[in-house]
DNA sequence: CTTGATCGTTATCGGCAATAGCAATATGGA
DNA sequence: TCCATATTGCTATTGCCGATAACGATCAAG
């Protein structure tokens, strides 16, 4: 069957990402969490009391898509919300928060090396500039 | 804010993968097209008479995912699905489909020279061969 | 002190993908 | 030729991620 779209960029791009991300949800999905989840943990344990707002901007997740995450995170006993002033929130990680992004973060770590394994010598060191370069 | 998630190649290829699609989805938005039902089409016009369970294959949907997808096309005259024998159907482009895949062609090629552009000129003629090495 | 920005939140929607199951048909081996 | 098996198109439902609009409360700057 001839098929020309592997030969866009930008084809290979959303397939490459898609493939690559049920593997890390499934990967991630043993420990409980989403691919969302250990990024917003990632940011806080980095940043112990910042704010929801400032993940979500770091992330580029909209507000609004923060609160069921970290309700989530939350209610799993993972972070704690704690009144900066009375209008915003600091979040940190709670022991068993810390203990689980440490898991998470071996297994992410392998993921990523395994990745890398994946692409030709020749391209490897390439891919996080030519990366970058279309979204930073 | 400090954030180490840049770093890793598996999070800047969804960050990537998201900002482009959010960008073509746009686009493609214009002519009343999403990037599945252009890919759909693409197919389609390459291989007139291919059987929804193929496009399926070659663009990894499901099944049931081609269901919605071909009769948004269908219901807006894009394609027709004929007998192929008592279980199968071939889908070909009307000639509405053909004019409407030619105004997209425009779009997504544009599209994609845009996307190259911004790449780093000594990282350019990697992205592919290491995106392709990820999924296929 | 007021105006404008920001924060957390609710509610709702859209796009894409996954799963389970079903009836009808095709196909290949006994 | 008959039958087990695979395939096709489809329904229905679910999950994840992201987007938008709106709200009250609070903060910050003029």
């Amino acid at each position: 069957m001839h098929d020309p779209l592997p030969a866009f960029p930008g084809y290979a791009l959303r397939r490459a990402a898609n493939a690559t991300a049920a593997e890390l949800a499934s990967r991630l999905g043993a420990l409980g969490l989403r691919q969302s989840e250990f990024s917003a943990l990632m940011l806080i344990a980095e940043n112990p009391g910042v704010t929801a707002s400032a993940v979500g901007r770091a992330l580029d997740i909209q507000r609004a898509n923060m609160v069921p995450l970290l309700n989530r995170l939350e209610s799993g006993g993972l972070i704690a919300r704690r009144p900066l002033d009375g209008k915003s929130l600091g979040l940190d990680l709670t022991d068993e928060g810390r203990r689980v992004l440490g898991q998470a973060r071996q297994v992410v770590e392998a993921f990523e090396a395994d990745l890398l394994a994946r692409v030709p010598a020749q391209h490897r060191a390439h891919l996080l500039p030519a990366l970058e370069a279309l979204w930073r």
